[in-house]
DNA sequence: TACCTTATGTGACTTTGGTCACCTTTTAGC
DNA sequence: GCTAAAAGGTGACCAAAGTCACATAAGGTA
């Protein structure tokens, strides 16, 4: 059995209302820049609604999709930077219409001291990140791109529960750290092996 | 600047006492296997003296080097699984001779509740781990064999302050998750460019 | 010294994936 | 309907790295 893929933070009414309290809560469209590499970080986000997916940058512009925040969680990374006054090493983008409520970093640290709950909470989600990233060490270091290619796809549709999914190639070849071009190609031969239906937008499952 | 590399266990003389109480020593020879993957995880390692290396192991057993443990450092991976009576998902070998002091979870649920200062500790072990898995997956999803080889050869000699390095080509290929061939070949392009020189069992850093 | 074992060197070849160039198709907006 | 922008298709080519096979070399030891 899998470890639980949904951390949900089931607080108390009372941090419920302290986070409400100490937070700031903000919206995002689409495609909106959350947090860029390298810049500091004094506050951490919790995801409300919609979700938020971390890219790892290189220097020469290529990227690399290391996870997706989902509604209910927080960025680990951005409470780790900021316990430690340190710069983002990541990415944040908002992957559809999100709400963000951003908790000042003095103020989580209070709240740890004060419910254990919330520890819990971001032991679990640092577990879950880890186990993340992990993966995609493995499949960068071990896998092929068409494996990691349909892979990727078929995550992708049991998220939205659809067999449909609407992204371009070029989106694609972000996320896997690879240039249109390969996608293309290889979902091209994906196709003709009957593994997907392919159409401008839009890839199906079969 | 960098956050500290060093990541000392600053104990109280009471986590200490603790600690020795509560763990159970254990000594390691070179290569010994400390934990595999997938076995239950009850009890955390933390590394008294030496040092252990992190691999994670594809299913048809290529491997690659995540990050060493040194001494004083503890295993944060062995953490969160405990913790969430997960399996672990890397294996960990004494890279020399080692002492490791066993703490089982119970207790190290205790004893973050007690000491404030041991969870401090457990943070920064985590954000370290984390950028350096970061660091990782820079490497392998966007860097080539021969700089990679090149960062690992200069930062083993860093460690160990020295010129040269005692290891076989083999041994190079497991770390960087490649095979031995790729690394005759990568060095002997790199003697030829005066970056190393080369011996049996032996590489000098020019 | 003779004989293994382990480590390394290397040529030949293949596969994967990145690069370039240019073409075709689809669609939104006028 | 016309047109530009965006998305996708494809051939040609190249470099990196994995595979195979076999040749050497360096040390240890009976």
């Amino acid at each position: 059995m899998e470890i639980d893929n949904f951390i949900e933070f089931k607080s108390s009414p009372q941090i419920r209302e302290k986070l409400a309290e100490y937070g700031i809560s903000k919206s995002f469209k689409e495609g909106d820049i959350i947090l860029k590499e390298n810049s500091y970080i004094n506050s951490i986000p919790i995801v409300k609604s919609g979700s938020i997916r971390v890219m790892r940058t290189d220097e020469d512009g290529r990227e690399i999709l290391l996870y997706y925040i989902k509604s209910g969680e927080s960025c680990i990374m951005s409470f780790l930077g900021g316990i430690h006054n340190d710069t983002s090493k990541v990415k944040a983008i908002a992957e559809e219409e999100s709400e963000i409520l951003f908790i000042p970093i003095e103020k989580v640290s209070l709240l740890i001291k004060e419910y254990p709950e919330w520890l819990d909470y971001i032991f679990r989600l640092y577990h879950k990140r880890f186990e993340e990233l992990l993966e995609v060490v493995n499949a960068v270091a071990f896998k092929k791109m068409d494996e990691r290619l349909l892979n990727f796809i078929k995550k992708k549709c049991e998220l939205t529960m659809s067999h449909n999914l609407y992204v371009t190639h070029e989106q694609l070849a972000k996320e896997l750290g690879t240039v249109r071009v390969v996608v293309s190609r290889l979902l091209k031969q994906m196709e003709f092996e009957g593994h997907v239906k392919l159409g401008r937008n839009k890839i199906t499952l079969l």
